[in-house]
DNA sequence: TCTGGGGTCCTAGGACCC
DNA sequence: TCTGGGGTCCTAGGACCC
């Protein structure tokens, strides 16, 4: 019998490979003069770091300045994303050389499963040594990769060999090898559960499977309890899947700290809906739930969100709803002064060919007042908006959110890189 | 000049229906 | 009329991932 995608199983054949430090891997590739050295990617923010900056405590997400404190002849440098996206999937060609079945999960990392392979190109461990020698002699970057009998173990066993490494736990081995680690290691165990676990005396994997599945069920939740059971069991039933769907799309933007005024909101949410709204019609979608969410001075969010009858992709519609929910928020908040980051996001998502399924304009279940917009001519107006894009690129068009993009933020090619494809999912 | 951007999943409570 | 139960949808918040 054998198995497809199912684990647990008698062998290790499912392997993760995780680029190294990836984006500055690649921008020390492009410039020579950066091996070796203590990078970062970014401007005001570290986006990433190399492992020569990582030494001195530099981290992804760290302001700028944090860093420089840290790592003094630490060197910036602006992103190449065009180079990051286009080297990420020749990255995926060499996996998908070795199986179809390559599920992809993010621009630098993803799953194989290699059972089928076997008898092509021999055993899953020198499957997982001719993709790393492949992706350094042909493409020029490291990576990491894990071998195991379960996703879960694969991903645990590739972070345990970066930088650069091969680690294989063969079936059998798995309690062994997990025991010592930090429970961090385990995928879904952030810093609270890390915390929480910390106070009951649970630090490595191997406590965590002698602790009693009702108290870890009491101290998590049943959600959380459950899975670390089983994963410390090493019991890992997700297969890999090539192609899965998307079930929301959303942009957001920091703002560093603006009194929240009508017109910046209505600025912010102009750029934040044509982004959006731009993606869902160019993959074919639309969605019935919008949310937006406040962040403040103190970096507590909230959220407010609306269900609507009808799916919506257009542009002028998100924008104001998005500007309508944020005010609402901001109502319930008067304390407030400063706003720090907004977003909006779509979900329940429906698909469909020319989707024009436009909402009653001020709300589910009402009737459009009269003066409303006309959806049709919404919806003209976005149909107007795609096509002068489609024809003179993505900046032709849209001055207010030209007008956001141009006062700050991160470049555009980067929030490019983090988009998920709306892809179909599996029939 | 504190703290980027795009996602997933889970929980809990209330509304509403049968 | 009262009480009880289950299912589904919606909203808000939180943890976590890359």
């Amino acid at each position: 019998m054998y198995h497809r995608g199912m684990g647990p199983r008698d062998q290790a054949a499912i392997l993760h490979a995780d680029l190294d430090a990836f984006y500055a891997s690649v921008e020390q590739l492009l410039d020579p003069r950066l091996r070796g050295r203590p990078i970062a990617v970014g401007g005001g923010v570290v986006l990433a770091a190399s492992y020569e900056a990582r030494a001195y405590g530099v981290r992804g997400g760290m302001p700028a300045r944090q860093a420089r404190e840290l790592c003094p002849r630490l060197r910036f440098v602006a992103g190449h994303f065009r180079e990051y996206q286009r080297l990420g999937d020749r990255v995926m060609d060499v996996l998908h050389d070795v199986t179809p079945l390559v599920e992809r999960v993010s621009i630098d990392e993803a799953f194989l499963d290699v059972a089928g392979s076997v008898h092509l190109f021999g055993p899953p461990a020198a499957i997982a040594a001719s993709i790393r020698e492949r992706v350094r002699t042909e493409i020029g970057l490291p990576i990491s990769v894990g071998v195991a009998t379960t996703k879960h173990l694969a991903k645990v066993a590739s972070q345990v060999a970066k930088p650069d490494g091969l680690v294989v736990v063969e079936a059998g081995e798995e309690d062994a090898f997990l025991a010592p680690l930090p429970v961090g290691l385990l995928w879904g165990v952030g810093p609270a559960t890390r915390a929480r676990l910390d106070g009951r005396g649970i630090r490595t994997i191997g406590e965590l499977a002698a602790a009693s599945p009702s108290m870890l069920k009491g101290l998590l939740g049943r959600a959380a309890g459950a899975k670390l059971t089983s994963l410390a069991a090493n019991v890992d039933p997700r297969p890999v899947r090539s192609r899965r769907g998307v079930g929301s799309v959303g942009a957001q933007a920091a703002l560093g700290r603006r009194p929240p005024t009508p017109e910046a909101l209505r600025l912010a949410f102009a750029f934040l809906a044509d982004r959006v709204a731009t993606r869902l019609r160019a993959g074919q979608r639309a969605g019935r739930t919008v949310t937006v969410r406040v962040r403040f001075a103190d970096m507590r969010s909230v959220t407010r969100s609306l269900t609507l009858r009808a799916p919506t992709a257009n542009t002028a519609t998100l924008t104001e709803l998005g500007v309508g929910l944020t005010q609402a928020a901001l109502a319930d908040h008067p304390d407030e002064r400063e706003v720090t980051l907004v977003a909006l996001s779509v979900s329940r998502l429906v698909r469909g060919e020319g989707i024009q399924l436009e909402l009653p304009f001020d709300g589910p279940g009402r009737d459009r007042r009269p003066g409303a917009p006309d959806p049709s001519a919404r919806w003209a107006l976005d149909r107007a908006v795609d096509a002068v894009r489609e024809r003179f690129g993505r900046d032709a068009v849209g001055v207010a959110a030209l007008r956001f993009a141009a006062a700050g933020g991160v470049p555009d090619g980067f929030r490019e890189l983090a988009e998920c494809d709306l892809a179909d999912p599996p029939p």
